[in-house]
DNA sequence: GCAGTAGTATTACCATGGTAATAGTATGTC
DNA sequence: GACATACTATTACCATGGTAATACTACTGC
């Protein structure tokens, strides 16, 4: 299975899973519709890459006429949980406060964001 | 320079300039030792990396006797804030409460640091 | 002065992400 | 039936992180 080791996840690759979340199930012209525009990619980089990522267990396909159709393996909840426990663990050795303490130390917040954060705590403290 | 892309910087990277950041140089023997036991890593393999670090303006060397000292030349803030920032655009497209509330949902937190976070929260709020 | 030791230099190899060209194949259209 | 079209399959190439062997070189201790 892939998550034996870091779920490393490129750009692209987050970029596609995204894409397949949302909507399920994609094509491969889909999926690059959807990349699209912006990322000039070919159609044959989207193709590869969704063969790669299938590979590695992120996505699998099934077939209908000739077209492939992706659907992601893995979840939104999941791959956010490993990337972020990751960065936790990397940078500020998997202390909380850490992380929060350097987010809010190298952004504007605005009151806005301000009183979601301290609602977000509150709700925490009610909940243990 | 470096700073062009991604500063994308692999583990072992990472743990290096961690060792440099804290002891602001280091000989190849140093840092290796200092990674050491845990990661028997080959000697040449340090040297390498930090030759490849180099190439990357991530850090520089001068040259003692026979010996060359390491320094870091990207300071410990800017990689933090790098790799966060990647992570905050790449998972939650630059919500910081976004990624608060992901990192409060997948993690215990004691009560202590639930107090620690309140408090940032507080400061930063008099602070505006 | 020679052997070991501690350095750097060179070269190599693998995995993976990203990007794509080229080739093959089936299908629908005139 | 020939042709364009829309797919997949194969192959290739580059960068970079990681890991290391091998080779060269200078110093150190006997």
């Amino acid at each position: 299975m892939n998550t034996g080791k870091g779920l490393r996840l490129g750009d692209l690759q987050l970029r596609i899973l995204r894409i397949l979340w949302r909507h399920h199930e994609a094509t491969v012209a889909e999926v690059m519709a959807k990349l699209g525009r912006a990322s000039r990619l070919a159609y044959t980089t989207v193709a590869t890459m969704l063969r790669k990522m299938e590979a590695r267990g992120l996505v699998r396909h099934r077939v209908e006429g000739r077209t492939f159709i992706y659907q992601p393996l893995v979840g939104e909840a999941q791959v956010s949980r490993k990337l972020t426990d990751h960065l936790l663990e990397r940078l500020f050795q998997g202390s909380l406060s850490g992380m929060v303490s350097h987010l809010l130390s190298t952004h504007e917040v605005t009151p806005d964001e301000l009183a979601k954060l301290e609602s977000l705590i509150e709700e925490r403290k009610r909940a243990r």
